[in-house]
DNA sequence: TACTTTTGCCTAACGCTGTTAAATAAATTA
DNA sequence: TAATTTATTTAACAGCGTTAGGCAAAAGTA
């Protein structure tokens, strides 16, 4: 009875290469033009078989969402551990979630709504949402010399990070066109002096 | 042959009640409920009809997106107005961009693609567009005492002030759940922050 | 007033979307 | 071999944006 688990491991196969070709799609013509139809034609399979698969469109989303998650969280951790001391990795790691938008620009889209519909209220009950935020936390909490630091303090110092450089990619998404340059010396402008701020308390 | 101008009068009408329903159905029940055919029902005519005022719904996101630029930049000058220090003014003026995009979060998400695929390319060719950007500029050009600053300097700027609010508020609308003393706090710190680093330079 | 033209508006349709139900073919089990 | 389960497809539904064609009322003209 060892088919039953060939034939697991080739379901398992399609489902891979269901959310592969959705991204395959959205990186060649954009979040716009991904639907059901177009993965299916993709997998040689027809669209109902999808549905086998995941229970909606929506479900594909929230996958690709997790899985950037897990990727982006992934990079953080190899970057922090890339270093010693908090304050040089908390701007690795700032510079690495600036590289991960970069570099995966649909993921991005998809995990944080930019010029996309994402799935917003279902990525809340995604676990690996809280990743990117577990690690920055514990560094912020490092370069802190406070002793114990109030949940809130790490939040308002991490929500501060994260909108500048959320803000930053999201504009850089919608409006391409500002130069390599500036985006840095912004980036890493803001970063510096948001590190300086923590350190300083 | 007044009626012709009575009926040009209706036919304007008719367009503003387009928008305004369009816009009445987005703020009940988000955007991606917004449909031609509802847009049609709530003016009590078929979705046809609305093809003679509006090329397609896209020029009725359009409209509206240059809608809300005018609103913004009226309440920029507004603000802008009651104060004479530049650094007043700049703080003032980006409290009451966040204001604008709190009091008009369908209006925001449009003209920014936030949780929304927005027509992010027609928008660079409304001069509209270029308002808010021309308030803020005039400000921080004030605030520095250089005599000539170079257009990149001003921009590089407001590209720092603009990435750190839109963040903020991209991450609002995004998920609801920060609290308003906290964001306040890293909005009014941000601001501050940015005000000294050009009045330093 | 009678005829023609224009206008205003609607119905029907096309091709697309996500999704579901039913039918069919293939493989597995008894 | 017969019965049953599984895999996959076709057909369909309701909704979408959009276009073409038709009908009825209004306006213009003789």
């Amino acid at each position: 009875m060892a088919s039953k688990e060939r034939i697991q491991r080739l379901k398992e196969e399609t489902r891979i290469n269901i959310l592969d070709a959705a991204l395959h799609i959205v990186k060649e013509e954009g979040w716009q033009a991904l639907s059901m139809r177009k993965i299916a034609d993709v997998i040689e399979y027809t669209a109902p078989i999808i549905y086998e698969y995941f229970a909606n469109k929506e479900a594909i989303l929230l996958e690709l969402t997790r899985k950037g998650y897990l990727i982006l969280t992934r990079d953080l951790q190899e970057v922090r551990a890339k270093h010693e001391s908090p304050a040089k990795q908390l701007e690795a790691m700032w510079l690495a979630y600036w590289d991960f938008a970069m570099e995966n620009k649909e993921l991005y889209q998809l995990m944080f709504g930019v010029e996309m519909n994402c799935c917003c209220d279902m990525v809340a009950t995604l676990e690996e949402s809280e990743g990117p935020y577990n690690e920055f936390s514990q560094a912020i909490i490092e370069l802190m010399h406070i002793k114990n630091p109030t949940k809130d303090m790490v939040c308002l110092k991490y929500y501060t990070f994260w909108s500048v450089v959320h803000g930053l990619i999201s504009i850089n998404i919608l409006r391409r066109g500002y130069s390599d340059e500036m985006n840095q010396q912004v980036l890493k402008d803001a970063i510096g002096t948001i590190i300086k701020s923590i350190e300083r308390a």
